[in-house]
DNA sequence: GTCGAACATCTTGTCAACAATCTTGTTGAT
DNA sequence: ATCAACAAGATTGTTGACAAGATGTTCGAC
């Protein structure tokens, strides 16, 4: 356990770990990656930090300029909306073909991720809530079968974990979103292509106006 | 020029060299990439070959598979669909955009492209019209101000120069595509979004039509 | 002739030390 | 007090050598 982390090891866990922290608001944006730091603090060598460092700049979550080291990129409110913009456009792409592609078992899935998100909102479960949210576009994305558009959507995603966050967050977020999921659901199971692009345009234009109402954008620290 | 073209420098260096080797058919899929080899023949280090094999890995160009070495990635049909599929819901994107935002220099400069296209065919200017062809393709993104989209979609050209290429090459396809290229300008120019959108789609769905006939599929060598 | 085991060679992975560059803090002049 | 020049420290970039693993080859047994 306390085992040095070598090499390629080192490497998916250094760069495991810096999203995680990204996630859960320890590191911000701007913040300076010292190489040497994040080998000590996580066991490893430089060397496996560095290309994590480059990995994660492959994802345009870390900014790496030539001498000057790694920060935490900043990513600003109108990005964020090209961002939504990209994955509506795949999310629709991936809703229609789902609509045709999906089996039985993930139609059936997909309907209990429905009924699983009426209780969470009805209790106020906003971490149920999240995470099935999560599970939807996962699982909406599978069963499309689109595999490219899977790898394009990560990537996608990785520098707005923020911004993710603190919509979920948001009060009263979760009941207009409800209605908006469901209908995705009920396009999706129920066969039927067009209304599925529909229904994730629709969620995704949500989430646009969302991102450009003030109550969203969180500071960043100067420097 | 005889100098040794060193770290950050070789890096970019050889990683255009590999894009360009592939584009020219000099590199083949499956074909392996040793780093002493590319190293000596392109005068840089191993370390810089390494980073450089990292950055096209990052582009799905190749595939590294640890202790084996990186290989040039095979594209089946089946994914080149997917790619085109991407695309096209990407394009999509930018071309509606493009309808609304595009200034008139670039308005005026899809006329040109429109007006040379027509041109090229009628004299059967190949060369001339795969170049036009591209230039489209790029002004219709960079008049949408999707920086993200731009971003993604060269991503996804990465693998599929060597379907393009094959695409532009088969007889009869300038005179096929050149009308589903005059669309998108006029629906373009003309400030009509759903029409741009809509003439973009038919078009990439041509794409893939023609990906899906045999006469484009070229054969990988075993191993 | 074919199969398998031992061996030789080639190739990639890892590290530690060194060099180059940037950043920060200090000093001294105006 | 402000600024420029400088020095010390911190941080990244690069290299070369070695270790670990994979591949190819030879030789012998059957």
């Amino acid at each position: 356990m306390t085992d040095k982390l070598t090499g390629a090891a080192g490497r998916a866990y250094v760069a495991n770990a810096i999203r995680q922290a990204l996630r859960s608001g320890d590191l911000v944006p701007g913040q300076r990656l010292v190489e040497l730091d994040l080998a000590e603090s996580h066991g490893t060598t430089r060397g496996a930090v560095r290309e994590a460092l480059q990995d994660l700049a492959a994802e345009d979550i870390v900014e790496i300029v030539p001498r000057r080291g790694a920060r935490i990129r900043a990513v600003s409110v109108e990005e964020a909306v090209q961002i939504t913009e990209c994955r509506s456009a795949l999310e629709q792409l991936c809703a229609r073909k789902a609509a045709t592609r999906a089996n039985e078992e993930q139609r059936a899935e997909l309907l209990r991720i429905g009924a699983g998100m009426r209780q969470a909102v009805a209790d106020g479960a906003w971490d149920t809530y999240s995470a099935l949210n999560q599970r939807l576009h996962e699982l909406v994305v599978e069963a499309s079968g689109q595999e490219v558009a899977r790898r394009q959507l990560e990537r996608l995603n990785g520098p707005m974990v923020r911004f993710q966050f603190r919509l979920a967050l948001r009060p009263g977020r979760p009941a207009q979103s409800l209605p908006q999921h469901l209908a995705i659901i009920d396009a999706v199971a129920g066969g039927d292509p067009d209304a599925a692009a529909r229904a994730a345009a629709a969620h995704l234009d949500d989430v646009i106006e969302q991102l450009r109402s003030p109550a969203t954008r969180t500071p960043v620290p100067g420097r």
